[in-house]
DNA sequence: CCTGAAAAACTCACGCG
DNA sequence: CGCGTGAGTTTTTCAGG
């Protein structure tokens, strides 16, 4: 009910240090130490906290997908027919390397997925050949992201 | 038409690096050199390449939303009733923070809206208070994640 | 792509408030 | 407890081959 907050807190220092590394996480501990002017070992310490927490779950290098030849993004509602088998649907999803995203979500289709791939013939084809073709699968509306205008995580 | 490979090509090494790079964007260099058999001063050469090229957009630190009390991703249909001021209405997007992604799309929404938000209530609150409330959007559909089974970049 | 040396950053144990 | 210091280790950077 309450707030995963086991007795967790995180001050602004920790917000400053958590914003510096959002945005570039390969930055010198030291230079956010002298950012937040607290000593390295200091840094260290609040980010073991942190990790520890769970409050931190990773770090990653990000890719552009389209210097890679990876065009188009969409988004795909899919309807199960079977409830029961949704589970195997799911890991047959977690084969396409494309679907990036996959939601159980309330609303018309029993799952949402994101699909990221180099055009509309390879859309296609994913559709028709790998998402359409696992059991289960019933029917797909297919959302095609013409421009991403929005890409980023939770204000802290 | 074609790909933007400028002639730019990634060998098995350069994979090796970025998936490593991918799943942490902290470990040092050095280890990768280890792991590839190369000199750590090659990688950084590499690295330098790739991110010139524009294949490594940056990094980040990934932070778990639900440790601060985000629980709730629902995806948002909206309608837009004036196609001219689109732009506006998308820059009032960005102005909330809650909006994590924001497409344009083909099919019955105009765009199609992730937002991360506390609870039901904060996604209500947000839904009529900050989204329908913006000049231009006419309509909303609202489909809430139950739960997210798939998250990742696409494979190199 | 490598070497090798200099600079910088990280780690760790200890002591302070 | 969280913070700082300083020594020792490791990594990063840079020049030259």
């Amino acid at each position: 009910m309450k707030p995963k907050n086991k007795n967790l807190t995180i001050d602004g220092i920790d917000k400053k240090i958590l914003r510096t590394l959002m945005e570039d996480a390969r930055i010198p501990i030291l230079e956010i130490a002298r950012n937040v002017d607290i000593s390295g070992a200091a840094i260290h310490q609040r980010l073991r906290k942190l990790e520890k927490s769970g409050i931190i779950s990773g770090s990653k290098f990000v890719i552009n997908p389209k210097m890679l030849g990876y065009e188009t993004v969409a988004f795909i509602g899919v309807y199960l027919d079977k409830a029961i088998q949704n589970p195997e649907a799911i890991k047959q999803l977690k084969k396409v390397p494309e679907v990036l995203e996959c939601h159980y979500t309330t609303g018309n289709w029993n799952v949402l997925i994101k699909i990221l791939c180099k055009d509309n013939a390879d859309l296609m084809h994913l559709l028709n050949n790998e998402i359409q073709t696992i059991s289960g699968v019933s029917r797909t509306e297919t959302f095609i992201s013409l421009d991403q205008q929005i890409d980023r995580q939770i204000t802290i």
